[in-house]
RNA sequence: GGGCCCAUGGUCUAGCGGUUAUGACGUCACCUUUACAAGGUGGAUGUCCCCGGUUCGAAUCCGGGUGGGCCCACCA
């Protein structure tokens, strides 16, 4: 008998031909009109100048998974792609691409250096997505429903401004003279969520301070010495005993002979150092918010660009480094260093720069976010996390938010702050909405002030932080303002998924802003993953040499296997994967057993006569029932990790080693020994298991499904309906009696040294299996059977 | 310093109050059995991290350790 099949085994070739199928499939298309539910996802738009990497290939191939599913379930799902080109990023790799920095260069140039960068970024990551099967609904960029957008498009930068409008024009952004986090690298103010943490190697130097009132000396520890000209206070614990006399005294700086308040403060530690702390208002954030507690207005001994100004005196002009140089020099020269000890500090530092932050003052819009506080714990409770136990770190999140969100930069390659300033009177000039503007280059919308009448205007410089314009992505993709009907009726986004890192920024962000502007929570599921580590459990990365490319992957395998390999490694939701050539390879084993059992059961037509179904048919049917079960309910709650285990067992156990031998001989049916009907309800039930185990792995193995699918069925498997739960049928015995029979079987006759087709003298079973009589008797040669209470095999 | 997560044969993993502790990869022996040698059958490999507790009974629940990871944090 021939199969319909010809080919031996799954092949990745076989998934360029669908891929580029699926490229224009209007099937994955997002129709707008459609009356079927929408189902949508705000994907996570990667940034565009680095290829895709194993967690990206991971994490979008299981929001495919999602995606298709939900599809089979008769949802419009709107998946679109989004490329993330705003930003830092960008901006680093135009100064390496043409060695200058952002600040050495016109504007103009410089945004056309990113550009460049841009331009030449390709669109490698969008054919990497496309290759491993992932069914946007869209491969053309436009600004319709489900089309890749970008986010440095005019269409995206207007919503941006639109919302920067919307929010100014609400009294909730407002612009502030405070100290701020600076990265002296990035030339930028940065927002807490940006700051890193990393222990620097730095000298603790005991200093000589006077207090005033008794000429005592007294020492205190600093890893600063050039921010005493900063120096705001001096504080001991209050419990500190060596030094309850000099509360309220005055102590008065070393060099610098200024005067300050000596006061008793919880914040100094008795064990730390001398016990006493000099408190300087550009320390870093625990100074900060001491000087903010005060009230003592703080004295910025360091401007802009990382030197020493006028109030630092004789340090003025120098970097803060040599500062601190020449500091312990001239404090030795004069007896005043009274010892060095070498100690590593934690320093904060920039995140992306990886400079050590200063902390200065200047100018900056924020918008108002610590009143919001119980509000946003409130509306943590009208989205569902996966995993559940992933919710904690967004709540610890919030309940720590302690200033507003500083929302500008100064940066170049970025959203701009849409405002003018009139230069007679400082009239903020707020343009209209609809309209991408450049302050920086253009005339503002208005040709007088209508304050002061002035014809003359500054625009504002500085541009919006990456995340101001991150947090409107569902916005983005459900046409928010820009097709109100849709969005009336589609105003909630069904689900962010999104990694575990960005937690504190994208979606906290995203949520606080989009409620700020639709007084809404605006996503319903919020599907969280952990990462992809090498196979020794360690973070993969270029310095350790131990990254694996999907590309290689792809190369090596394609795409079915590793697809299969994400579902069945583990749940990314609740642990990272480790990750391994050996194991992907190995993942793809179960796509050559399916493609086996296809090819088996496409020998057999699909009957179309009278059908009479046996025990044993009964029993696999119950069986893949409770797979459709399982996996509906599993899928639904964005679990492809059960489900795929228990699928790849069915498929190698159940199904194969167990169901197909034991009905083979009535498919086949060659001496006549069953009735036709009889052989009929064997293959209506290989047809019936086969399709169905198809369409409850479609999500998963997209390619494998399709081209089996399309071989039997000769109809595109993802344009199916998912599978319903049928009701079991009555039989006596169960899968465990099946497995318990046929292992004894093969036992027996491997013990007694015989072939598998050798006959069984006599077989005595459980009266349970009377029901599948026929088929055990022929699966295994049996001469004579009886049914007792135990089960026996004589060969 | 705080929070969260993890610890099961060589490696990885399931189980989450009663199992002869699941499966995968690897490994060993045997076998061409009309879908599949990218196969089949069978085997070996485990103080289920440690110490207590709850319980008739703990890999599973609780407490405390130890080791590892991630995130957060206000230290001079």
């Amino acid at each position: 008998m021939e199969s319909k099949i010809a080919e031996k085994s799954w092949s990745k070739e076989f998934e360029k031909a669908f891929y580029e199928k699926w490229k224009n499939n209007p099937l994955y298309a997002f129709r707008r009109n459609s009356d079927k539910p929408v189902y949508s996802i705000d994907t996570p738009p990667p940034y565009v100048n680095t290829p895709v990497h194993m967690g990206h290939a991971a994490t979008y191939s299981i929001m495919d998974m999602i995606a298709r599913f939900r599809r089979m379930m008769g949802y419009e799902v709107l998946f679109p792609l989004g490329l993330d080109r705003n930003g830092l990023p960008i901006e680093m790799a135009a100064e390496k691409k043409f060695k200058t920095k952002f600040n050495r260069v016109s504007r103009e140039e410089f945004l056309l250096m990113c550009n460049k960068v841009l331009e030449e970024s390709s669109a490698e990551s969008v054919d990497s997505f496309m290759k491993l099967g992932i069914a946007f609904n869209s491969w053309n960029k436009g600004t319709g429903l489900g089309e890749i957008y970008e986010t440095d498009s005019n269409d995206y930068r207007t919503l941006t401004q639109e919302t920067f409008i919307d929010l100014y024009n609400q009294g909730l952004i407002y612009e502030d003279d405070r100290i701020n986090n600076y990265c002296p690298g990035c030339m930028t103010t940065i927002a807490d969520a940006e700051i890193d943490y990393k222990d620097i190697p730095s000298t603790f130097n005991d200093v000589v301070f006077t207090v005033k009132e008794t000429g005592e000396k007294i020492i205190i520890g600093t890893t600063r010495p050039e921010l005493i000209p900063s120096c705001g206070m001096v504080i001991f614990n209050p419990e500190d005993k060596r030094y309850q006399h000099l509360n309220g005294k005055t102590a008065v700086t070393p060099l610098f002979n200024t005067e300050v308040p000596i006061k008793a403060h919880p914040l100094a530690e008795i064990d730390k150092g001398t016990g006493l702390v000099m408190m300087c208002s550009a320390g870093d954030l625990s100074d900060i918010r001491f000087f903010r507690e005060m009230g003592i207005a703080p004295i910025i001994s360091i401007s802009i660009d990382g030197t020493m100004n006028d109030n630092a005196g004789f340090l003025k002009g120098m970097k803060i480094k040599d500062a601190r140089e020449k500091m312990i020099q001239d404090l030795k020269a004069d007896n005043l260093l009274v010892k060095q000890v070498p100690v590593t500090h934690r320093t904060p530092i920039c995140e992306r720069s990886k400079h050590e932050i200063e902390f200065i003052s200047m100018k900056e819009y924020y918008l108002k976010q610590v009143e919001f506080k119980d509000k946003m714990l409130a509306l943590a409770d009208k989205m569902n996390f996966y995993d559940e136990s992933i919710k904690q770190i967004y709540l610890d999140w919030i309940n720590s938010v302690s200033i507003d969100w500083p929302i500008s930069r100064r940066r170049y390659y970025a959203t701009e702050v849409p405002l003018w300033y009139c230069n007679g009177c400082g009239q903020v000039i707020v343009p209209p909405k609809g309209k991408y503007y450049k302050p920086w280059k253009e005339k503002p919308p208005v040709k007088e002030c209508p304050e002061c009448h002035s014809k003359e205007f500054t625009g504002d410089t500085r541009v919006l932080d990456t995340w101001f314009d991150s947090s409107n992505s569902p916005l983005y993709v459900l046409k928010y303002s820009r097709d109100k009907e849709f969005f009336e009726k589609n105003n909630r986004c069904s689900l962010r998924p999104q990694g575990k890192e960005i937690i504190r920024t994208w979606l906290y962000y995203t949520v606080f802003k989009d409620f700020l502007l639709t007084k809404k929570c605006i996503f319903k599921d919020v599907w969280i993953h952990h990462h992809i580590i090498d196979e020794k459990g360690i973070k993969m990365s270029k310095s350790l040499g131990n990254m694996i490319d999907p590309h290689d992957i792809l190369e090596k395998f394609g795409a079915e296997p590793f697809r299969l390999w994400c579902a069945v490694e583990g749940d990314i939701t609740k642990t990272d994967l480790r990750c391994s050539y050996e194991r992907i390879e190995g993942a793809g084993k179960t796509l050559t057993k399916l493609w086996n059992v296809a090819r088996f059961v496409s020998m057999f037509e699909d009957p179309s006569g009278d059908v009479k179904l046996s025990d044993t048919d009964k029993w696999v049917l119950n069986e893949i029932n409770e797979l459709v079960k399982l996996s509906r309910a599993r899928y639904e709650k964005y679990d492809f990790h059960t489900p795929s285990l228990e699928l790849r067992h069915f498929i190698w156990e159940t199904f194969s080693s167990h169901y197909l031998e034991l009905v083979k001989n009535r498919a086949y049916n060659d001496n006549k020994l069953f009735l036709k009907e009889e052989q009929n309800g064997a293959l209506f039930t290989l047809h019936y298991c086969l399709e169905t185990l198809l369409k409850l792995l479609a999500p998963i193995i997209p390619f494998a499904t399709a081209k089996l699918y399309e071989e039997i069925k000769e109809k595109d498997i993802h344009s199916e309906k998912f599978p319903k739960v049928a009701d079991n049928y009555e039989i006596s015995f169960k899968k465990e009696d099946i497995v318990e029979l046929n292992g004894a079987i093969w036992k027996a006759k491997k013990d007694a040294q015989i072939s598998l087709k050798a006959p069984v003298k006599e077989l005595i079973l459980s009266h349970k299996l009377k029901g599948a009589e026929k088929d055990i008797m022929q699966a295994h040669s049996v001469e004579k059977i009886k049914f007792d209470d135990k089960v026996e095999v004589k060969v």
